[in-house]
DNA sequence: CTCGCAAAGTTAGTGTCGCTAACATATGTT
DNA sequence: AACATATGTTAGCGACACTAACTTTGCGAG
């Protein structure tokens, strides 16, 4: 039989988890709904409140399961994160359509978009940066990470007039991204009380895309 | 008998150990003990590879020992950080020795000194500011940081030759904050590679205060 | 001085977790 | 149809955070 009994799981799924419970003996995809499994309960329960066990609960399988489909926990979180920063990439580039090209109005809606990107998907965001050394320094994730800088890097370029990236180029995306950087930190971190509504974040980031870029 | 055998723990002890380890049944201090195990162990493996445990085998006790100090791990924790924070707001204020009222040069000073003990002590560091939300929300240690970034409040506002705290420099200090705080990051993290030297941290700093200082 | 009690240790045990080993079942190739 | 392999299972190990119940110690009141 294919699905006999099975009792102590949840036979009726919602149809939001269709996606990451199995059906029978096999799961289907079983390392895509982990992975699926992973992103929600980080961004649940933050990193630290991550465990296996809870991802292997929520997919529906046993807790040995994920070992045949990833090495450890931390390969799972590698994982899930790898497939966040390129939805962040994505939203990166959207965020660029429709303004022209050389305004630094560009540079502005990136860091708008990296911000944002930090407070929605803040578990991600923590577990890329937030952890210790060597927790996730995985070089797949680094090399994603500088592909993302590119990006900055090339409308910074443009701003300043310049076709190539220069020490100074670099050094003012070092500054921006040093600034986006630590403004996600401190508004998930509820630092900042009094940046209220979104307008004003606006002019905050413009504000320091001027600064940044002025000579 | 006092001192009778108690062979499981070195009995010679290092005396780079001696103010932790224990003599007889009772410690001496073991709060401030394991307050200090904390702190080298959280130094040493990073936060997540803390257990109390650890703590308990170097301060040389049982590992139910610490619940008649501590509530649990996260309030040993806290507890290693407030510590932290109080020799971080002194180094702060230590950094401004010598330096003109007024000038520039001071807001540098203090970024520096921000990014020196980031680096330095950065296992508290990232306990304080990477961490998931709530995972050291203590109103102390919220009190604590808040005391802190009075005194770059204090000397964004005589820059500007103002005596009083406006929103104008509440908001250029949130932007010096947010500066340093991801630059601390990033450098922590080793994702910006070229900066070499100190004099090149130096420039860069004092770049950065001049930029945001600007109107 | 000693009696008693609270403070500060101990041992033993629970439940959870990450992970492994050994076994079971499904899938696809020949 | 048969086998090899991929993918699941159960059982169990060692580490961990934390608790309960017991023991030792220091100390103040009589």
């Amino acid at each position: 039989m294919k699905t006999g009994k099975k009792s102590q799981t949840l036979e009726v799924v919602a149809p939001d988890e269709a996606a990451l419970r199995k059906s029978g003996y096999h799961h289907g995809d079983l390392r895509a709904g982990l992975i699926e499994a992973t992103r929600r309960l980080v961004e649940e329960k933050g990193p630290d409140g991550f465990s296996v066990s809870d991802a292997c609960r929520l997919a529906g399988v046993s807790t040995a399961a994920p070992y045949k489909h990833f090495k450890d926990k931390n390969e799972m979180l590698v994982a899930m994160v790898m497939e966040g920063m390129a939805r962040h990439r994505d939203n990166m580039l959207a965020a660029l359509e429709g303004i022209p090209k050389g305004s630094p109005d560009r540079v502005t809606a990136l860091g708008k978009e990296y911000v944002t990107f930090a407070l929605e998907e803040n578990g991600i965001f923590r577990l890329k940066f937030g952890g210790y050394t060597d927790r996730l320094e995985d070089p797949r994730l680094q090399a994603a990470g500088e592909q993302t800088f590119d990006i900055v890097l090339d409308e910074v370029a443009a701003c300043l007039g310049l076709d190539e990236i220069t020490p100074d180029v670099r050094r003012r995306g070092f500054m921006l991204w040093s600034f986006v950087h630590g403004l996600s930190f401190l508004l998930a971190d509820k630092k900042l009380a009094a940046m209220g509504g979104d307008g004003e974040m606006d002019l905050f980031l413009s504000d320091i895309s001027r600064r940044v870029l002025s000579d």
